[in-house]
DNA sequence: ATGAAAGCGCTAACAA
DNA sequence: TTGTTAGCGCTTTCAT
């Protein structure tokens, strides 16, 4: 309950003016030497902290973003909001931090509650469930940059980082492929998920890159969630003539696919090959370890954020940018695709 | 960049005043039915938002609380923060996160930009790194309230939300007890943080409870990491007289110890048993399972945020009530310890 | 039941 | 180089 310095208490220690004292404070060019280093010690002995508060009110900056994530459950958006902050951190710039639990309608009021904060931005990456996107368009109508992370969605304009969803695909079913597995299933995701829908082109292309045959009934249409795997893995086997390996859009639904194929008796990698997507913590412990694909989250959280704040910074500007940064994704080969070292 | 509707754009167009439509729209006693009406639908109509930071300014509150967390890598964690924002979100609070990843000084300046944002309030779970305390009790004297939750500290009078860590060390020894495991190790974990040097007495005090003597030998000075649970394996082997069953400080030194186990050729657990803490999610998903006790993560995040909004609510009543909130563990027995029904 | 006026703490235009 | 003045948008006395 101690009440606060500020910059009048100061003015008046120093008989200068509040005005003054601010300038001092954020090393106005024309505020002289001997001013400054009095004002600096000054507000170090009086314990002096700037009300961001009162000097957002009158900058129309609140110096902080804030960041939408579908899931703080999984290890992969947490990873890339420690990017996110890293960046932040060095700018003095706090991080808001909203989950919308994949629903649509705790999006929405994530962007809600994000713009009566008056973030100076935000980033987003879309919930599973979202297909109608004009509360994006509104914000950006009201002038919040906006930046995509991951889950993005085009034909909006709206920046984005991502990592080559198309070519980690193309690169996870070809691991199998070079492994000897010649009859390659895939888990798909929700359609409307760019992402899914990506990973879905990019196993196809392998296929063809490798003069595989596509077959239609192969390709499960599933989720990103553990449920959605175990359910494929019966899918799968249930068929006339299963497939003997498979490309999972997500590693939960690897996971589920995993332990599903495992109890019906199957070898892995022996007998089945799975690689999975987004290289999640858990994928380094089951057994087999699991196969996936990395997307370089602590750095798609830096670019994001980056990303975001010159933009913030360049407003007004009337550049509008629509910059699109897309990562390398890193595969990470393991035991549940290593037919070829393992049995 | 559309200009914001403000209180005065409303009064203008009633032939009220900004003050009028402020009281209205706080739903303020005295004033008219008919006018907060027509306030309510010119409000809508013009889609006008409060600006939270001149109203903050005003009122001194920011309406944000921040949390501090070691990581968001634990899920553990994430998990107590979904509870936090279940509350606030109710409450048109918002909710700042900060990371300290276990260091000290990051949890300092963690502090201080929470401060610098005015949070009302500040929720945190010390880090690993922490032996002074001074920055808690430097935001206590500035009176911003403060809540402990899972790491918590005695002798600063700070109210906390914790599971009981003596009682879910106990029924995690004892349930190895029961399933026959006679030399039971444990994996501690620093003993100056609290949860740690807790869980070592809940441990000691189920042999003693169960008469089987205490071996200083048999506890390993560990951490609450995966390399410590490797280590642990290896040294616990090494020993003349190995253990057969270990009581591990937290999930992840659990799985390394599993691991390295494992890696020995030792059945788990036919020849070995193990229980973790903290009922991280991929607990379910090693082989085998493995056992740990649940924190009741989401209703521990609940309860630590409806402490501190009480808090902020009574400030100046001159309580300083020191609740101290202690949730019951659950424990959740799976494979790894499970001797009497898998072997 | 409503209006008038002041002020939260800071910053920015304009003066000097 | 520094001071003066005004105002960001809201809330809150005090007055009517």
């Amino acid at each position: 309950m101690a009440p606060r310095t500020t910059l009048s208490c100061i003015a008046k220690e120093l008989n200068l003016t509040a005005a003054t004292v601010s300038r001092a404070l954020n090393d106005h060019p024309k505020i002289s030497a001997h001013t400054k280093e009095s004002v600096l010690q000054a507000a170090k002995r009086m314990h002096y902290k700037k009300n961001r508060i009162a000097s957002s009110l009158r900058s129309g900056k609140s110096h902080m973003i804030g960041v939408i994530i579908p899931s703080t459950q999984m290890n992969f958006f947490g990873s890339v909001v420690h990017g996110i902050e890293s960046i932040a951190n060095t700018r003095g710039i706090n991080v808001l931090i909203v989950q919308s639990n994949e629903h649509y309608l705790q999006e929405v009021q994530g962007m809600e509650a994000l713009q009566a904060a008056r973030v100076d931005g935000i980033l987003v990456s879309i919930a599973k469930e979202t297909v109608d996107f004009s509360h994006f368009r509104d914000a950006e109508k009201r002038g919040i940059p906006l930046v995509f992370f991951d889950r993005s969605h085009d034909n909006l304009g709206i920046p984005s980082v991502v990592v080559d969803d198309y070519k980690g695909a193309f690169l996870a079913t070809e691991n199998l492929i070079r492994q000897g597995y010649r009859r390659i299933a895939h888990i798909a995701g929700p359609q409307h998920v760019k992402v899914c829908h990506d990973r879905l082109m990019g196993y196809m292309a392998a296929l063809q890159a490798n003069h595989l045959p596509f077959e239609p009934s192969l390709v499960f249409a599933g989720d990103i969630t553990l449920e959605a795997g175990r359910q494929a893995a019966g899918y799968f086997m249930s068929l006339p003539h299963p497939p003997d390996a498979a490309f999972a859009v997500e590693d939960f639904s690897a996971l589920g696919l995993l332990k599903g194929i495992k109890e019906m008796g199957l070898a892995i990698p022996g007998e089945f090959g799975i690689v999975g997507f987004a290289n999640e913590g858990f994928g380094e412990h089951t057994s087999p370890s699991l196969s996936s694909i990395d997307q370089q989250t602590v750095l798609m959280g830096k670019e994001a954020a980056s990303l975001l704040l010159q933009l913030i910074d360049e407003q007004g500007n009337g550049h509008k940018a629509s910059a699109r940064i897309v990562l390398d994704p890193l595969p990470v080969y393991r035991e549940s695709s290593g037919r070829k070292y393992n049995s």
